[in-house]
DNA sequence: CGATAAAATATGAAAATTCATGTATTAGGG
DNA sequence: CCCTAATACATGAATTTTCATATTTTATCG
C-alpha cells in the first residue's frame, strides 16, 4: 500500500475511510427504516435549536435541491418541522421533533459505540489527534485564523 | 464545535473533511471534463496494472452495477479498456489507456499540489500520521493482524 | 424611496445511482 | 463427473440526485 496515487492522496484516503466506516454503520441505519441522507439529515440536526436548509445541506453532505425534497416527506412522516423564519422569510428552519429525535437517538448510541470499537484498534495517542486534525480541515478558511 | 452529535461522531467528521477536501479539487475536476465519478475511477486505476469491476468498485467508493453502466462510456471515449480475464472469464479487468493518462496524470500532479497546501496548514508531526492512521481504519478486518 | 443586486429556497426536466434480479462462469462435495 | 452453491458482472425498472433556473424576500446604492 501506498504505491499508488489512490493511496497516497488524502482525498481518496479519507473517502475510503469515511466509506469503510459509515459502510459497516449503515446496515444499521437500513434496519432503522432509514435511507442514509435521512439518517445523516437526523444526525445533524440532533442536539441543535434548528438549521436553515443551506447549513443543513452544509452539515449533512448533501446539496440543496436533495434536501428541498426529501425534507417535506420527513415532515409528512413527522420526524422534522419546516417553518419559515419570521425575521427573514427567505430562510426555512429545520427542527427535528421528539418523534424523530426518539427514532434516531438508539442509533445515534450505536453509532458512538462502533466508533469506539474502530478507535480502539488504533494508538490511543494519535486517535485523540485524529478527530482534532480532521476538524481542522473542516474549518472554513475564514474561520482559519 | 464538538458539542453536537455531528461533530463529535468520527464517521461524520470524516465525510465532512473529505467533502471539504473533495469539494475545493472537483472543480478542476469538472474543468477538465470529467465526472467526480469519472474521476474517482481514472485516479483508481493510474499506477495499477488492471483491476476488476470489484476491486474498483471498493477502490472508487462506487456500487457495482454504477461501474457497470460507466466503464463501457469510458471504453467508448478510449480512456480505459475492458477485458474479459483469461484465468476467469466471470472477471472483467479494466484498464487505463495512454489516452486516459495523459488526461488526468495533470489533474493527479495538481491533487498532489492541492493536498500539500491543506497539510501544511496543520501540525507537521501529526499530519504525517494522519495519512497512517487513515490507512489502518481503511484496512480490511482480515488484513488486520 | 425605488431600482437593482444578492441571497435562500423551491421546482421541473434530465441524469445518475440503486435495488433486485438475471446471466455466465467457476468451485466444491458426493 | 454431475449437481448445487457460490462468485462476478450486467441489466431493467424505479428511485434519488443533480443541474439549471424560477420564485420570493432582503440588502444596497444612488
Amino acid at each position: 500500500m501506498g504505491e499508488r496515487f489512490v493511496h497516497r492522496y488524502l482525498a481518496s484516503v479519507l473517502a475510503l475511510a469515511s466509506h469503510r466506516i459509515s459502510a459497516e454503520f449503515h446496515v444499521e441505519v437500513r434496519k432503522a427504516g432509514l435511507t442514509v441522507t435521512e439518517w445523516r439529515i437526523l444526525a445533524s440536526l440532533i442536539e441543535a435549536e434548528g438549521e436553515t436548509v443551506g447549513e443543513l445541506a452544509k452539515l449533512a453532505v448533501t446539496k440543496q435541491p436533495t434536501l428541498s425534497k426529501v425534507l417535506p416527506r420527513l415532515e409528512s412522516e413527522g420526524l422534522v418541522t419546516l417553518e419559515t423564519s419570521r425575521s427573514d422569510r427567505r430562510h426555512t428552519v429545520v427542527r427535528i421533533t421528539p418523534k424523530g429525535t426518539r427514532l434516531i437517538s438508539g442509533l445515534c448510541d450505536r453509532a458512538m459505540a462502533h466508533q469506539q470499537r474502530v478507535l480502539s484498534k488504533l494508538d490511543p495517542d494519535h486517535a485523540d489527534r485524529l478527530v482534532e486534525m480532521l476538524r481542522d480541515i473542516i474549518m472554513d478558511p475564514q474561520q482559519q485564523r
